[in-house]
DNA sequence: CAGTGTGAAGGACTTCACAGCT
DNA sequence: AGCTGTGAAGTCCTTCACACTG
């Protein structure tokens, strides 16, 4: 039929890479499980600093964090050995560390395309967690919006793509475009250099392996939680359907991994 | 700042209830990965279905959601056997089956609480990819948001959520405020009685057992881009910096869960 | 002796590969 | 012959539990 296969689609996820087998040097590789919670206690991390803590064990980290401290602790083995025993871990050490594992210490410059009702939101989200994320090229094809301002951003047309996005370094795309043309934009992205994708259109994104896309569906996790709510993920529903098959994991979101927005 | 960077945790994650204990039944229980990819595939079916087609293999199917056809194939047996073997799936009846089993034949009441930038965007963002979610409810502090009507919808103050949600019949609650106060009125819900929320605020919210969290949070999103771009997922960045540790998997994100907005 | 770091055990998916319908 | 459905094997991640250190 018509429809392209799709690849790209959410949580990174590719088999291949068979776990540390870098030339010069015996990296342990992180999880990428592990690398989303990273964030989490990055962020966790600011809340503590700014409440005056200088230090924190894994079990209070964890708790504000939503996870469980084995967990944690495991988390933060794969970056190094930054806590001290007896003690817990040093909160302004801890935070730079994760800062210069997640690479935030280079900030990346991000190109969101598609500036309507979600992009707008998305353009207005200053700073995106106050962390090096500046949105710094943005684009749609509605003539009405370009040439407009956002925060003192220019927005360019889409087929501009290929001229904006290298000379303004971005290393980071958004679409928020709608279904139709995001594998479109998103083919501009990659030919453009784009290797990392943040798809907020709800279509699957074919892209070359080397490029990472990353998905944020609501109409995927409004079904997800209807599931639940119907009763098939676990039986606190009042009348549970006979019929319906039950999730093995019930309800209670703790971990995961998703993109924040507002 | 008024968009807050999300911290929920996304993709639920519940260790407990340990697979099959109904009462009357040995309902085999559906993976919550599993659950998440029969959204994915009902909307790709939708596509086909307008395409014209009437069956399809498990191998084209896959190809489009962007998964491997034997994880296509063992999630529908989840299910039940809808398949035609040397044949295929037929389209309509499978999209009915996957209705059915994520319960879309009984569409929720969803309320938004926090209708800033963001919140905006989401409560204009009608249907919620077409498909039985209609947001019934909208909730706000602010004085000047409080009142006015978006798509027809007035807006409430949040006080008054115990008394909106029961009325409208809400089961699903987005919270789309700023970090500070999404504990409160993530409270609010579930002392309304919604069991199912959807988090877009930048921190981890704490939940009775009974509740099911997913969260989107843009910030950790664009943070495990940005691990990523670093060269510390994977060595086809230019320079590949020796004192990064390597994530397990690389780019192309596959499969994975997440919330589709447009 | 409190609290980290970690081998080992345990789960939850995923992928393989093939038996079995149509 | 073609394609589904599925046991078995394999992988990734989580949880346990404990040795070890500050």
């Amino acid at each position: 039929m018509t429809l392209p296969p799709q690849a790209g689609s959410s949580t990174a996820d590719t088999p291949g890479t068979p776990t540390g087998s870098a030339p010069g040097r015996v990296v342990r590789a992180i999880p990428e499980a592990t690398v989303a919670r990273l964030a989490v206690y990055l962020r966790v991390l600011g809340q503590l600093a700014e409440g005056g803590a200088e230090t924190v064990s894994s079990e209070e980290l964890a708790s504000v964090a939503g996870v469980n401290s084995a967990k944690l602790r495991k988390d933060l083995s794969h970056i190094g050995s930054y806590g001290i025993r007896g003690v817990g871990y040093d909160v302004a050490s801890l935070q730079h560390e994760l800062e210069r594992v997640l690479g935030l210490d280079h900030p990346q410059a991000v190109a969101l395309v598609g500036v309507g009702n979600l992009g707008h939101a998305l353009a207005g989200y200053g700073g995106f967690g106050g962390r090096g994320f500046p949105v710094t090229a943005l684009f749609d094809v509605d003539p009405d919006l370009v040439g407009i301002k956002i925060n003192g951003i220019v927005v360019h047309h889409v087929r501009d793509i290929p001229r904006e996005c290298p000379a303004a370094g971005v290393t980071i795309g958004m679409i928020a475009t709608p279904a139709q043309a995001a594998q479109g934009v998103c083919d501009k992205l990659v030919a453009a250099g784009v290797r990392s994708i943040l798809n907020f259109a709800p279509t699957v994104l074919q892209v070359p392996d080397e490029v990472e896309v990353r998905k944020v569906d609501l109409a995927v996790e409004l079904q997800v939680l209807a599931f639940h709510v119907a009763g098939r993920g676990n039986a606190a529903a009042a009348g549970v359907d006979p019929d319906a098959p039950a999730v093995s994991r019930v309800v209670n979101g703790r971990n995961g991994s998703a993109v924040p927005l507002s």
